[in-house]
Formats: C-alpha cells, sequence, structure tokens
DNA sequence: GTCCGCATCCCAGTTACATCA
DNA sequence: TTTGATGTAACTGGGATGCGG
C-alpha cells in the first residue's frame, strides 16, 4: 500500500471534530505535517500522508485538487520531504485527543532553511515555479511550503511597512499639529500687535531685526503674552507659511 | 471576437501550534 | 506548572490572469 492509500484510509477514519467543512480540511492540513500517529510507536515519528483531503466537501474540490497539483508537482521532492522533515524540527504536538492522529503539527524550519529562504527573497520576494521547485529541492521541503513561506514573508514585509508609514504619519501629523498651533499663536500675537501698535505694520525695514535662521522679522513691540518674536512675514511670507505648513519636517521650532 | 471553464498565482484574513516570559 | 502573549506555518476564500475549447 502506497503511503498516500494508507494516509487516505486513516484520514477517512479521522471522522473528528463538529462541523463537517473545517474540521476536514483540518485533516488535510496533516497532510503537510510530518505527523506521528497514534497508530504508532510516538517514538517513531514516520510521517504518512494523510490524503485525508479527499474527503472534503465538494466546496473543497478545488483546494484539494491543488493539493493534489502541487504533491505531483514534485513528487521526488515530497518524498523526500515527507519522511524527512528531521532537517526541520517538528516539534510534537499536544495532541490531547485519543486518536493523535488529527491535530496539525508545526513545522518549524531550520535556521539554515529559514537563511536560504530569506537570501532568496532578497533577490525575489516572489517565485517562478521553477525557481520555487528548485528552492524546495534544496531546502528538501515542499514546493508548497516554500511558497506559503515566500507568501507569508511578504506579508510580513508588508505589515512592517505599514508600520514604519504609520509611524512616519503620526510624526507628521504632531509635526502639523504644532505648526498649527505655533501659527494660531502667531496670529493673534499679530492681531493683538495690530490693535494696540497700528502703526508697527508701517515700521521701516531697518527698524526690524530679521532671524538668520528662520527669517522671521523679529524686533516689534512684544506683546506681555509672549514675550516678543511676533513674526510679521515679508513679501512672500504667506509663501513662507505655506511652505511651513507643507513641509512638516523643516526644522521651524528652531527659533 | 467572445464566452466559458479551468488552472494558477497572489493576497487578506484566520487558525492552530510552538515557544517563551 | 500553568498561562497568556507572540511568532509563524499552514489554511481558506476570493480576485485576477492566462489559456484552450
Amino acid at each position: 500500500m502506497e503511503p498516500e492509500e494508507v494516509g487516505l484510509a486513516l484520514g477517512l477514519s479521522l471522522g473528528h471534530g463538529s462541523s463537517g467543512h473545517h474540521q476536514l480540511i483540518k485533516g488535510q492540513q496533516s497532510t503537510w505535517s510530518s505527523q506521528p500517529c497514534a497508530l504508532m510507536e510516538p517514538s517513531l515519528s514516520l510521517s504518512l500522508p494523510a490524503k485525508d483531503s479527499l474527503a472534503a466537501p465538494v466546496s473543497n474540490i478545488a483546494a484539494v485538487k491543488r493539493e493534489l497539483r502541487m504533491e505531483e508537482d514534485d513528487e521526488a521532492t515530497d518524498n523526500k520531504a515527507l519522511y524527512s522533515v528531521a532537517s526541520s524540527s517538528v516539534v510534537a504536538a499536544a495532541a490531547d485527543d485519543d486518536e493523535g492522529c488529527n491535530s496539525r503539527k508545526k513545522l518549524r524550519l531550520s535556521k539554515e532553511q529559514s537563511a536560504l529562504l530569506e537570501d532568496r527573497f532578497k533577490e525575489h520576494s516572489t517565485l517562478n515555479p521553477k525557481q520555487k521547485a528548485a528552492l524546495a529541492r534544496q531546502l528538501n521541503l515542499r514546493p508548497r511550503q516554500v511558497e506559503v513561506w515566500f507568501q507569508n514573508r511578504r506579508a510580513r514585509t508588508k505589515l512592517k511597512q505599514t508600520e514604519v508609514d504609520c509611524e512616519l504619519l503620526k510624526r507628521c501629523c504632531e509635526t502639523l499639529t504644532e505648526e498649527n498651533r505655533r501659527l494660531h499663536r502667531e496670529l493673534q500675537q499679530l492681531r493683538a500687535l495690530n490693535h494696540a501698535h497700528p502703526a508697527a505694520f508701517f515700521m521701516p525695514a531697518a527698524a526690524l531685526s530679521i532671524c538668520p535662521s528662520c527669517e522671521r522679522i523679529a524686533g516689534a513691540p512684544a506683546t506681555a503674552a509672549t514675550g516678543g518674536a511676533a513674526t510679521v512675514t515679508k513679501a512672500g511670507g504667506a509663501g513662507r507659511a505655506a511652505a511651513h505648513l507643507f513641509s512638516p519636517f523643516a526644522n521651524s521650532a528652531a527659533c
């Protein structure tokens, strides 16, 4: 009897769990794992590829086909991988059920496998079928496992990038908020200044000092609230203010 | 040229397991 | 020893695309 046939027999006898669909798929999942069966000694971790996916409902036919296709895809690799996941560490599952066949094992890739996968990922974040098959052979894994690893890796990369972008936007938002507050304060100061000293707006340029750093005009009569530093924009000051607004990382707090 | 079914790939979301504090 | 958090392998379902009939 071929391993697949054994697996099929086992899989069909593994009618466990509550609702059919997912549970049956769980049986299918065990196909991937190096799964010690309760029929065997615990120490003998010879895995039988349980093709119980064939017991899947009609809605899973496509997936089953896919699985079968992928297994056929690289049979040589499969056989090696199925029986020699020894290169990876497959930790015994906490099979708390009596049968012990239906709990999904989780493959832990070895450091070498992970390193090589990472290297390949750095080169290309996607693989064509030939690359996938070759890499799978090299790693002693199934092509499907390599494919899944790349999918998950892409997802992790994307997630990380999203986090970075989020952090950037957060800082950008904080900067803009602060800038907005500052502009509001300046506006209030200018209004107060205009109200108290209308002549200040007609001061000769020589009477005002320009900060060389931020090019703001200082020297206007200080208000009690701020101690001065009222910004009177020069010609084009509106543009500069706008630049402040739209350049959140400009060092506007220098002065 | 268009439609249909199928195969394949990828992604987002989820599940389940292993590990660690 | 137990337990909750975390990382990740593996899965599901669906959309997109290509191809042959």
